[in-house]
DNA sequence: TTGTATGCGTTATCAA
DNA sequence: TTGATAACGCATACAA
């Protein structure tokens, strides 16, 4: 490894002096300057990340803390959009990403705070952390700047970023609505989770402004998750042979749910309609192709990013952004 | 931010003390370590990375490079199943893991040798990268351990990880024509890519074991993209109509055909057969469910970690691995 | 069992 | 315009 004493070795010339030209310092003279740079590129220098953050106190490094990395999780392309918005926005102000994922933390009985300072983190995003994590709180409550995706909170250095999703998902009911739909379930995600209760306020007023009787048994929970969506989906239906519709707290679970369907002897869209969220790359190519309501990830992850370097340079950044959202049409409604 | 100098004041003691505490050495009395760790809690300390690394001289950090990490780029999940794989091998060891890609270091201007030596990093794993690639010889040829998938290599502290692509795509081709076809199209990947060449050669080989003339002008290259390869499969097929079924080197390429077909008026599989190659997620959905040639890449980039492991730690690792493959069979086959 | 002293590679302060 | 020197936080050889 060759280091800027070696540098200084053969230019003659002090480890101060090296420094300085290689960082472009303009109290160094053109032709040392000259002479240092060649020598670093001959001898192939690298600086050493490592020193320079030791002495600099700061890392430049960005985090992004996911609720998992299984070799399952990734089908519906969330974290990767996320990660991908997130690193084009870091890489633009030279920023880096490092990984990081809540079994890891359970793993190695670390929590996101210690992870973060340990590697002199600047920031970190979560996603798909839940409120009741036990480290959930440390890291909201901690001055670390950290924002969230999906998940409200006031807290200094602490922003949370989404699209409506009251608004979305009562767009996405109504538009059930004007094809003539009334008896319309709904497929909702976790229980717990905080987007499933505001998804369910927008199902809710969209039936309620349209005088549509809410039927609380219309709505199940299905964990986010293809299967338990298959399953419910299949209870669901059968309970309930009167509903036309389904509205789907996300693609994933829409895909449980059309295997349900089928599996039924029912046809998509003409026996149930079906709507969808998220906007997976997936749902372009089912068939039919899955109406749904349009997140852009990688947008939300740029921003992320964004809102993260704001609060790090100090400068005035937004508590919670809402990202505009889109309803996409395809082919799995039908008029009734 | 609390330090070993920190703990070591309140403790009485050295920072060797602490620090051999904290390491968990035995020659620390069983009473001071129990209250040096008692107040290294308390306090919340946490080490810090970039000064262990510094003087440890190394990292416990893995790279992994990819050829994009583009908002699009993502569809087909292979840099998700490679990251994850890796990941989670990583973890095990101990060891993390960061992202870098081509586009990165064509901005930076920076070497994938520079950046490894920048972040002291152990060992790196490629995937997607050019071997025209004005960096690729020299991570190669450099001491740094890296793995290369789907490019085979020979060199010091370099390992090569792929699947068996002749015989795979023979495999694929071969259950073509035990379905009866005779005239098979192939829809092959990146001209100069080293994959496309043992595909193509897999293709070839299954047509001459059973007598088929070999066509040349029936294979088209299509850059491993959706839309190349809906153009390419369109110009065939028109100037081909006597082709009854596809061979296409990858699954994303294979759903640019399905749409060409269909836009054709024809129909999968009655009217033309198709056979993709990796098995993405997307695969399982479409309709037809496409048939495919289905590849681990979680395994992969698992098995990548643990081979760059094996060279960071001098043991004896494998200078090409294959890992296994398997035909995937779905409905969008048929039998003339 | 504990402490002193040194060094890892870099930047920054101060003086020359 | 340059150079000594200290400092960042930690680990370790050596001494006590």
């Amino acid at each position: 490894m060759v280091t800027i004493k070696d540098i200084a070795r053969e230019a003659g010339v002090s480890i101060t002096t090296v420094s300085r030209a290689l960082n472009n310092y303009d109290d160094v003279s053109a032709s040392t300057k000259e002479l240092i740079l060649k020598i670093a590129k001959n001898r192939g220098y690298v600086p050493n990340r490592s020193a320079q953050n030791l002495v600099k106190q700061k890392n430049n490094t960005l985090a992004i803390i996911l609720s998992g990395l299984e070799k399952e999780g990734g089908k519906d392309n969330i974290a990767y959009g996320l990660l991908s918005g997130m690193y084009t926005y870091a890489e633009t102000v030279n920023y880096e990403v490092v990984l990081f994922t809540t079994s890891t933390a359970q793993q190695k009985q670390k929590t996101y705070v210690q992870f973060c300072r340990e590697h002199n983190i600047g920031g970190a995003v979560l996603h798909g952390i839940r409120t009741d994590d036990p480290y959930f709180e440390e890291i909201v409550s901690s001055d670390l700047p950290c924002v969230l995706i999906d998940i409200k909170t006031e807290g200094k250095n602490t922003s949370s970023i989404s699209i409506d999703n009251i608004e979305a998902s009562k767009e996405a009911v109504e538009y059930l609505i004007s094809h003539n739909h009334r008896n319309i379930g709904m497929i909702n995600g976790r229980q717990e989770a905080a987007v499933s209760a505001e998804r369910y306020k927008g199902y809710e007023k969209a039936l309620v402004n349209h005088n549509i009787l809410v039927n609380p048994q219309y709505m199940v929970y299905a964990d986010f998750s293809e299967e338990v969506s298959y399953v419910k989906t299949k209870e669901l239906l059968s309970s309930h042979p009167e509903i036309t519709a389904l509205f789907c707290a996300s693609d994933m679970m829409a895909v449980g749910s059309i295997r349900a369907i089928e599996e039924l002897k029912l046809k998509v869209p003409n026996d149930i309609s079906i709507i969808g969220f998220d906007n997976i790359p997936l749902s372009q190519y089912l068939t039919p192709a899955l109406t749904t309501v349009a997140q852009d990830f990688y947008q939300m992850g740029n921003e992320s990013a964004k809102q993260l370097l704001k609060m790090i340079t100090k400068e005035k950044y937004e508590n919670s952004v809402y990202l505009s959202y889109k309803l996409v049409e395809r082919k799995s409604i039908s008029m009734i």
